[in-house]
DNA sequence: TCTCCTCGAGATCT
DNA sequence: CTCGAGGAGA
């Protein structure tokens, strides 16, 4: 559920705005997180769209080029037909028009096409989770594939290595560099985001005295499994059950099943689970802390602050295991 | 002091 | 999405 206002501006056109705190994020449970590295071998993948929001706007076109050992090997571009026309602004920033969109193919062929080329490779980009979510979203809305892809944003290395500039706009960087300028074409801005990653990894060299070194400079991302990434195995919800639409949260270890299953069993009911309590938890698991160290008195910080919560008024209840299973199995 | 965590601020993509 | 501040525990 989006909340949307409209309200004018100091021209007096109207400007609608779409409240995202009450947006239901978007699942992408195959997406990868992005790297740190430098490979020899990769695809540099650039889409240009209608707008910034992947919910509402389209693909208008995508590249990518295949590198091998530094040099391109191979190019893929196509302009794509979008099923509304596009506003002067997107024509005036990227200067592609309605008149050449008029023959180009849809988004159904050439996301397969693309996805054809990449093929399992590493993606490179330039704030790539913007592209990324387009692909992936377009990708399983026409192909039902996820786009699983590693991929390594080019921009995430350059705040590390180029804290002081001004800002890590592609633009910026390329300036810094003297490479070659992005157009907002998606072909050119490959090659601009490439050039940038190239010179990069030089950076990485003069800075750290080699790849490796600026490498393990990185911490190392965690992998825990969050509790956002368990996903629902149906989609035949009961919104009469209890936990339908709450969001639920697991404190200590539970004596019958583990926490994974537990959480599993949540989300098959239309709940969401969280890692944390917070103000938007509707209930907390509370299983059996003795093994647990740290906890003297009983109580875990999640226990406390949920108490907390509740004092101050907030929409939530604690719930022994066997009250949870009396809510989430068949009576 | 060190590590792990949660949460909020800030930035970029078209 | 990413990072860093600040808290909690060891």
């Amino acid at each position: 559920m989006f909340t949307i206002s409209v309200s004018l501006d100091e021209n007096g056109i109207p400007r609608v705005s779409v409240d995202q705190s009450e947006a239901e994020p978007i699942r992408r449970p195959e997406k990868k997180k992005s790297m740190i590295s430098f490979p020899d071998d990769f695809i540099v993948i650039d889409v240009e769209t209608t707008g910034l929001d992947v919910r509402f706007c389209e693909i208008i076109e995508i590249s990518a080029i295949r590198y091998r050992a530094g040099s391109e090997t191979e190019v893929f571009h196509s302009l794509v037909k979008p099923s509304e026309p596009i506003d002067e602004f997107i024509t005036s920033l990227t200067g592609i028009t309605n008149e050449m969109l008029e023959s180009a193919p849809d988004i159904s062929s050439v996301i397969s096409d693309f996805y054809n080329f990449v093929g399992s490779e590493t993606l490179v980009g330039y704030n790539v989770n913007f592209d990324i979510n387009f692909l992936y979203d377009n990708l399983m809305m026409y192909k039902s594939l996820p786009l699983a892809n590693n991929f390594i944003d080019v921009m995430r290395i350059s705040k590390r290595l180029l804290p002081d500039l001004e800002n890590h706009k592609l633009l910026t960087v390329a300036k810094h560099f003297k490479t070659s300028a992005p157009s907002h074409r998606s072909l050119d801005d490959c090659r601009a985001c490439f050039e940038c990653f190239q010179r990069l990894r030089d950076e990485a060299i003069r800075q750290f005295g080699s790849v490796d070194a600026f490498l393990s400079a990185f911490p190392a991302r965690k992998h825990n499994l969050s509790a956002k990434d368990i996903t629902a195995t149906t989609t035949n919800f009961d919104e009469s059950n209890p936990l339908y639409g709450k969001n639920v949260c697991f404190t200590g270890a539970l004596e019958k099943m583990i926490r994974r299953d537990a959480m599993q069993l949540v989300v098959n009911l239309g709940g969401v689970c969280s890692d944390n309590v917070n103000k938007h938890t509707n209930y907390l698991v509370i299983g059996n802390n003795d093994f647990c160290a740290s906890i003297k008195d009983g109580k875990s910080n999640k226990q406390k602050k949920a108490e907390a919560l509740i004092l101050k008024g907030s929409d939530l209840e604690i719930l022994s295991e066997s009250a949870f299973y009396d809510m989430v199995l068949d009576q």
